[in-house]
DNA sequence: ACAATATATAATTATATATTTATATATACA
DNA sequence: TGTATATATAAATATATAATTATATATTGT
């Protein structure tokens, strides 16, 4: 079982931006940034179901993006590294200047919008 | 038409992501970060066809992560923002500490060939 | 041991997305 | 104008993923 920490690859890298991908995860990413804060504490934040939230805490945990430790009948769960931070703040600041482009980058979901409509 | 410059929110953020988040976009990203190409340079280097090629070039290109630029029947493109690359070398830098866990990371992949296993 | 609470898991369903195949559009050059 | 080359688009298909619903597994206090 030989440790994996050369230069990632691909995969890898995709896999782990991943985590980010999604609107619910990056939710619970931004929540963790702030606080340690357990499991329903997320679900009261992000309004997302129960079962959701935990599957999404799962992904990023084996991602490693987030860590937990259980305090009775409660899971705390923290992000993991501060360089998660720093990539979020890296894409707002690309965002600030480049908003429009990915606000309208609708490839699937608009399309799928116009093959209804047309 | 009122621009979108301000404080970006989630669903922006993971549509950004997302850009980032499929081996074969990354792997385009990769090399324009790298030069400024034509799409059949892309083609060539990625080992992907060519209308996987361009389909994965527009979502780029309309997230804001990469320009483009005519010359004769070719058609350059480059990375559009030095902030791409330093998010994907964040990336790298958090991997090279976590990858085991991306690496197992493997919530449905994983769990589809369990399925099949078992 | 039992009930209540917190969280996780499994199975299902719905949806989004990547990829392929076939075809269209643009440009250059004979 | 016709042909070759480069790139883009559309339609179809396959696959991955998110969300829901139902259920299981801790843990604590009685």
């Amino acid at each position: 079982m030989s440790a994996v920490t050369v230069e990632p690859g691909i995969e890898l890298k995709s896999k782990l931006f991943r985590g980010f991908s999604d609107g619910s995860r990056l939710s619970i990413l931004e929540v963790l940034l702030e606080d340690e804060v357990t499991v329903s504490k997320i679900v009261e934040r992000t309004g997302l179901s129960q079962p959701n939230v935990s599957s999404h805490l799962r992904c990023l945990s084996e991602c490693g993006l987030a860590r937990s430790r259980r305090e009775g009948r409660h899971i705390y769960y923290r992000a993991s590294d501060p360089r998660v931070h720093e990539i979020i703040q890296l894409a707002e600041e690309l965002l600030a200047d480049s908003a429009q482009g990915v606000y309208e980058c609708t490839r699937y979901t608009q399309a799928n919008e116009n093959r209804k409509a047309s």
